[in-house]
DNA sequence: GTCAATGCAAACTCTTTGCAATCTG
DNA sequence: CAGATTGCAAAGAGTTTGCATTGAC
């Protein structure tokens, strides 16, 4: 389940020129770590992640997977599944909705559209699986989380703000 | 931010129901966790929905508030945000794409699609906040799941059979 | 009355932190 | 070289379990 090397390629060249840009160190930990996010096709947890690196890099801690993915994540060049820093969070709707999920704070709304719901499912999704449901995720920022940012800096979870 | 009264009774009849079909009892404590789930128009996490019930029920443990959701969800009662059982999960695809995610084990799949991409995001949706991407998420069961599911009865979490 | 469901307390897991040692720019 | 970054070990969250007691049917 790996993507193809000309993709990887590109995508550690985007990470490089991330990392410089936000003036924060290249280091050999950092370039595994992400290295093993961007190869996989399907989307690791971190344990995951920690025991890919550790094939390469021994001496890898676990903590020190668990702080670059989350300064990836501030800088923009990871994302997570879902509501981010896994917290399960309950719907009790199984109408159909849709969310729109702010990738700061978690904030979660429904939305509704008839359009939404009439979507076709590709063919190649069947071929995965048995679907159940289909919903639109819309992320974003609330608008509480940007006026905070407007005030503060950079504010997740405690990341400092460099 | 709670929903409608109708639509609140609508919902916990539907419970009642759901719980009666699978010959699990209806206690005091299940229809209030349901209860404050289902009141509540973003989605609330563990925490909340406890100290929620707690108002009304100040001797509800934490431990049956995660008893309940888990069986719920697994009478298909409630369903949970992204990934099942939050675990993170990363993503270094940051290239427009969509996600098909198997409800028990949290598999995760890619796809594409231009149509999808293009999708207009209705305005009621910019109330909410500044919109950075719209994936789309189809739920379902994946191949290795319905396969066990076959065999054994239902297995989720450490859930008996009932 | 019976057996499922609850509450409690303790065990587990996952995630975060403080600090000395190490490595990047 | 200086300061950012790492590894370690220990602390904090969040989640689960075993068992005696309680309560729904």
């Amino acid at each position: 389940m790996t993507i193809e090397p000309a993709e990887l390629k590109r995508r550690m060249s985007r990470l490089k020129a991330g990392l410089r840009r936000s003036g924060v160190k290249l280091t050999h930990q950092r370039l595994q770590i992400f290295r093993e996010v961007a190869k996989s096709l399907d989307h690791p947890d971190v344990e995951t992640i920690f025991s890919g690196v550790r094939q390469r890099v021994p001496t890898v801690s676990l903590d020190t997977v668990y702080r670059t993915l989350w300064l990836l994540i501030d800088l923009g060049l990871l994302t997570t599944l879902g509501p981010p820093r896994g917290r399960v969070r309950l719907d009790a709707n199984l109408s159909s909705h849709h969310h729109f999920i702010c990738g700061k704070c978690g904030m979660t709304r429904d939305f509704f559209s008839h359009k939404f719901d009439r979507l076709k499912i590709p063919n190649a999704v069947k071929a995965l699986g048995s679907v159940e449901s289909t919903k639109i995720e819309v992320r974003g920022i609330c608008f509480r989380c940007s006026k905070k940012n407007k005030q503060k800096h950079r504010v997740s979870r405690k990341k400092e703000k460099k």
